[in-house]
DNA sequence: TGTACATCAGTGAACGCGCGTTCACTGATGTAC
DNA sequence: TGTACATCAGTGAACGCGCGTTCACTGATGTAC
């Protein structure tokens, strides 16, 4: 009973749920705490009862993402051992931010206070996920250097395919790409030039 | 004549050079028109005479910012040949998105309207950009999934560092980090699963 | 060289808008006796 | 079981704000004769 069915039902979830419809549909611009209450259905001012303010909905919007993309990531292959696996972990995370594209933004763009726990502790996660594939791909590699570099990776093809930068026009074309992008990367290296082969 | 001294002299020009300093004051969020205006010391409709509306201006910026990018990757290595002036390039791009992290984000954030004929020829030379470089650091490689992991890599590198995903304390640890991230790429491919290296 | 005129950059008042947030309130729910 | 009360989720009016944009205007500049 703690935070079900008083008045509303759960006007906590439904501001949640409302947050992220809106965002969908209009963006992060069509944010705002009087859109959410319209949509739940309840007058401007009854979210207050559940978030302080905009921010703390929006941080709560970002902590859900995030555990999304983890949930997201982790299905897309148990345990991940060969640049394969890594390539369709690259493929989930890029077509999550697809499916999700203002979500992704609000989870990663500017509006991030460094002060805030929750998104503190999701990217500690993400990157300490990211470090645990690398690892069982690459053992013996510099981890941390070699962590950021994939992760860039993902998440480079991931913006600029949601920013239009990349054809995105269907799922297969971006799942291609990323699978192309990845092995080139990996392959790249075999045949580079002289002065680091040889080294 | 044609754009320069009139009644403000050139009202044109301090739009963009106002517009460029409230965004790295205050972010996206602080660009207005109208805040525009009156930091260029002119009243409020006074831009309208040179930009037909807000995304107008936004547009002009972000504009502004492809030809500097272009132009400080251009000047970080004249002609790159291994991928440790590739790595340069890479500091070069990541350092660009710290200097200016609220006009990166407008190039290459959400409001990319794909029908801005600017922008689109932007993102184009930039990608030829990549395309050649990775064609003169990886002769016979496949190019076009390379140049997009490579931009990518890039990119999330600079993305990540500027929404303090990643630590950014000083400039030398970003360039060491990127550097870092780039040869991890570049050496990991040789110790790779052997599924793949000996195929 | 001097005057009349056309151009057009910049003005200032006004519009309607949606926003975040406050405040005192109402009324449904759960609880103590 | 029934009544009195406390709690607190949701209400609705109101605030001040800055925004983009319109409109008729003013007045400095450049140009034609």
């Amino acid at each position: 009973m703690s935070q079900g069915s008083y008045h509303h039902g759960d006007l906590r979830a439904a501001c949640l749920r409302a947050a992220r419809e809106l965002l969908e549909e209009d963006g992060s611009a069509g944010l705002s705490l009087r859109a959410v209450a319209r949509r739940a259905g309840v007058s401007a001012t009854a979210p207050y009862r559940h978030y302080p303010d905009r921010d703390a909905l929006v941080s709560a919007v970002a902590a859900e993402g995030y555990r999304e993309l983890a949930g997201h990531l982790a299905a897309a292959h148990p345990s991940p051992a060969t640049p394969d696996d890594l390539a369709a972990i690259a493929v989930a995370y890029v077509r999550f931010a697809l499916d999700h594209p203002a979500m992704f933004r609000v989870m990663f763009a500017e509006a991030c206070d460094p002060n805030n726990e929750e998104r503190v502790a999701a990217t500690a996660a993400i990157w300490d996920y990211v470090g645990g594939v690398v690892r069982g791909v690459f053992p013996g590699a510099d981890s941390a250097a070699l962590s950021n570099a994939v992760w860039a990776v993902v998440h480079g093809l991931a913006f600029l395919h949601l920013d239009g930068k990349l054809d995105a026009a269907t799922p297969e074309v971006v799942t291609d790409q990323v699978h192309a992008a990845v092995n080139a990367l990996f392959t790249a290296a075999r045949t580079a030039a002289p002065a680091q082969a040889e080294a």
